[in-house]
DNA sequence: TGCCAGGCGGGGT
DNA sequence: ACCCCGCATGGC
């Protein structure tokens, strides 16, 4: 059991949507519709529960060590983007082919980072896979390396596993079917315990994760994105080239989509790039050109399937 | 059943 | 600079 080490309230920015900011790409381990759990890996034995009040979020920080609130304020905003102003953004894609939902909708989310190492982990489990099954990859490495634990009170969640976790336990990465990704995930796991990975930087990040045999641009820069919240490369896998062209009459060359993201979003096309995942609930690209053709691009209200919306809702895949 | 998939790296031109 | 293939698996 974690004990709860502080609790504290901090102000929320005005745009800020928390239900949103919590949903997106969530498991329910981590946010139940109410309670967003910011889980760090497992070495540290930390989770810091947030909960929507009105001007203000409520923080209660549980965990092994001694935690200050200096140093709990900082996580939770790294982790939430509270000081990112991202207004201006918004602001631009009023009009957008496929973003205007978000221009309407959407002007209060943020990128929730989950930090570095899980950011790897995600963008590894999405190489060549629809989002369903990259999430299921996800999915069965925290339950299998991840570590439950109960927070004073009752609550529970889960830990992700460290990068020292995944090295350590390479028995049981075969079982969770995660193919060619396994070398990857490995490689990655070592350049993160031997210290070879710049954390600060984002270039250097990116730099860093590139050097790793089976870390392509694609996820490096979707690493980048979700882990240290660094938009101006986005990542562009096939998917994203094809809805681009259907969209907006890009020639569908990975270079030409590109520079049109740069030039349309700025220091944000990855930012955008994640947005264009939310609105077309991360289709799979036939059916996400489809309905880029009838111009559904609001993502879906009922949840029969997990969207990036609706994940948190499946306890089970 | 067989075939394809939201990546990557290596080898060909 | 481009094209093409194989890679491990799940899902249809």
């Amino acid at each position: 059991m974690l004990p709860r080490v502080l609790s504290l309230r901090v102000n929320k920015p005005e745009t800020f949507d928390f239900h949103l900011t919590a949903a997106v790409y969530n498991f329910h381990w981590h946010f139940d519709g109410k309670s967003l759990y910011l889980a760090f890996p497992s070495e540290q034995a930390t989770v810091l529960r947030v909960r929507d009040k009105g001007r203000e979020l409520e923080i209660a920080a549980y965990s092994e060590q001694r935690l200050g609130k200096d140093q709990v304020h900082e996580a939770v905003e790294h982790a939430l983007g509270l000081s990112e102003d991202l207004d201006r953004f918004y602001e631009r894609l009023t009009g957008d082919r496929l973003l205007s939902y978000a221009a309407q909708k959407m002007r209060g989310f943020r990128v929730r980072s989950v930090g570095p190492w899980v950011a790897v982990m995600i963008a590894i489990c999405q190489q060549r896979a629809s989002f369903i099954r990259g999430w299921k990859m996800l999915y069965r490495i925290y339950e299998s390396l991840g570590r439950p634990v109960t927070l004073e009170g009752g609550d529970s969640t889960i830990l992700p596993p460290s990068p020292s976790i995944v090295l350590n336990r390479q028995d049981v990465l075969p079982k969770l079917s995660l193919g060619f990704r396994v070398s990857a995930l490995v490689s990655a796991a070592r350049a993160f315990v031997e210290g070879e990975i710049a954390l600060e930087d984002p270039d250097s990040f990116e730099a860093d994760l590139r050097a790793l045999r089976g870390v392509g641009q694609y996820t490096a820069r979707l690493a980048r994105v979700l882990g240290l919240r660094s938009y101006e490369n986005p990542p562009i896998d096939d998917w994203t080239v094809k809805v681009v062209a259907e969209a907006y009459g890009v020639k569908p060359r990975q270079r030409d989509v590109e520079e049109f993201l740069v030039a349309r979003y700025g220091d944000y096309a990855g930012l955008a790039v994640l947005l264009y995942t939310v609105v077309l609930d991360a289709e799979p690209l036939t059916r996400a050109l489809e309905r880029i053709r009838k111009g559904l691009v609001s993502p879906s209200e009922q949840a029969s399937k997990p969207t990036p919306l609706s994940l948190w809702k499946f306890v089970k895949f």
